[in-house]
DNA sequence: GTCGACATGTAAATTGTTACATGATTTA
DNA sequence: TAAATCATGTAACAATTTACATGTCGAC
C-alpha cells in the first residue's frame, strides 16, 4: 500500500479558518486577533501565520480576494474550507480533549455559532458535559485516595485543576440552557 | 558587540527540572509523568524528552547517576539546576502569564514546595492574585461594553473564560490562607 | 516629516511530531 | 513463552520562534 503524502491541518490552521469564517481578515488582522484577544494560545508571529495561510491556500481552504466595498484583499474561507471546519467541529468530544484542551473545545463552540444547528450545538455541549463529569470523578477519586499524601503545594495546585473543571461543568449546564432558550433564526 | 550563543531553557526544560527535583526519575519515568498525570501540556514523546534531557545535561543542570539503594540510573538536578529553577520560580508574575499561561503559574507553585520560603510563596500568590484582579476587570469591562453585540456562542465562550479566571482568583485567596496557616518546618 | 500602526514576508535555528528500531525485564 | 511494559534512542519531517527586511499610510 503506497503511503500518500498527508498534509495535516493543525490547530492553528483551524483557528484561522474559524476566524475568517466569522469575518474576512488580512494576514495582519489575523495576527492582531491572536495577539490582542483572549482567543487561545495561538502564535501571532508572522513566521507562523503567513506560512499557515500558504498551507491553507494550497489546500484550497481559503482564498485571498477583494470583497465588495473594500479596498484591501482579505482572506476568506472557500466552501471546502467551511466543510473542513464543520467536520472538525463535529468531531466527538474525547476525554483527552477535556483533560488537556478545554480551550480548544471552547474555541470550537464559539465557531459553531452560524455553522451548526441548534441540535448539533446541544449535542456537543451535552457530550462535553458528560466527558467532564467522568474526568472530574476520576480527579475526585484520586484526591480522596492520595490527596492527603501530596505535599501542600501540590495538593493545592491539584485542587485548582479540580475547581477549574467544576466551573467548566457548571458553565456547560448554563450554556445548554442558553442555547436551548435561544430563538433559532 | 559580539553576540553570545544563547542556549535557551524552554518551558519543557523547566518542567523536567521541577519534576526531577521532587523525585529523581528516568527519562521514561518523566515521559510517563507527562503522559499520565494532569501536569500541564508537555510533550511525552521520546523525540521531545530525550533531546531536552541532553540539553539540560549539556547545560550542567541535570546529571544521570546511580542513587543509593537503586538499580537504575536516574536523572536528578545539580545545584546549578536547582538555582536555575529557583530563578524561574521567582520571576515576577506578569499579566500576560495570567492571561495565557495560568497552567504554568500553577506548575511553578507546585514546584515551590520545598524550594522557596513561606514568605516567597505568599508573595507569589499575592502578586498572582493582583494580576488576576486587573485582568478580570479588563474582561468585565469588555463584557459590559461589547458583550451584548457578540453572537451568542461567542459571548458564552467569553463568559467561560471569565468564570475560569474568577475561580482561579478564589483559589488564590484560599491558597494564601492555606499557606499562611501551614506550619513551616 | 517622522512616528506609529498597517502589512507582508524570509531565513536560520530550534523544537516538536511521528514513526521506527532495539533490547531488557516482568508477568500471565 | 508470548505479551506487555520498561527503557532509550534516531531520522525525517513539520512547525514555530526570533530576528530581520521592506514598504505603505495616516496622524500630529
Amino acid at each position: 500500500m503506497k503511503k500518500v503524502k498527508q498534509i495535516k491541518t493543525t490547530s492553528l490552521d483551524y483557528a484561522i479558518l474559524g476566524l475568517i469564517q466569522q469575518e474576512p481578515l488580512s494576514g495582519y488582522g489575523i495576527r492582531k486577533q491572536f495577539e490582542t484577544t483572549a482567543i487561545g494560545n495561538y502564535s501571532s508571529s508572522p513566521g507562523a501565520v503567513y506560512p499557515a495561510l500558504d498551507r491553507l491556500q494550497k489546500l484550497g481552504l481559503v482564498v485571498k480576494s477583494l470583497l465588495e466595498n473594500q479596498k484591501k484583499e482579505k482572506f476568506r474561507c472557500t466552501p471546502k474550507g467551511i466543510d473542513t471546519l464543520k467536520i472538525w467541529l463535529l468531531q466527538p468530544v474525547e476525554i483527552n480533549d477535556v483533560a488537556k484542551n478545554v480551550d480548544v473545545l471552547l474555541l470550537k463552540f464559539a465557531f459553531m455559532d452560524t455553522l451548526l444547528t441548534k441540535e448539533q450545538k446541544l449535542e456537543y455541549l451535552t457530550s462535553f458535559q458528560k466527558q467532564l463529569k467522568i474526568y472530574i470523578e476520576q480527579l475526585k477519586a484520586f484526591h480522596s485516595e492520595e490527596g492527603s499524601s501530596l505535599p501542600l503545594n501540590g495538593r493545592l495546585a491539584f485542587e485548582h485543576g479540580l475547581a477549574g473543571y467544576s466551573t467548566t461543568y457548571k458553565w456547560c449546564k448554563n450554556a445548554i440552557a442558553a442555547i436551548r432558550n435561544h430563538q433559532e433564526k
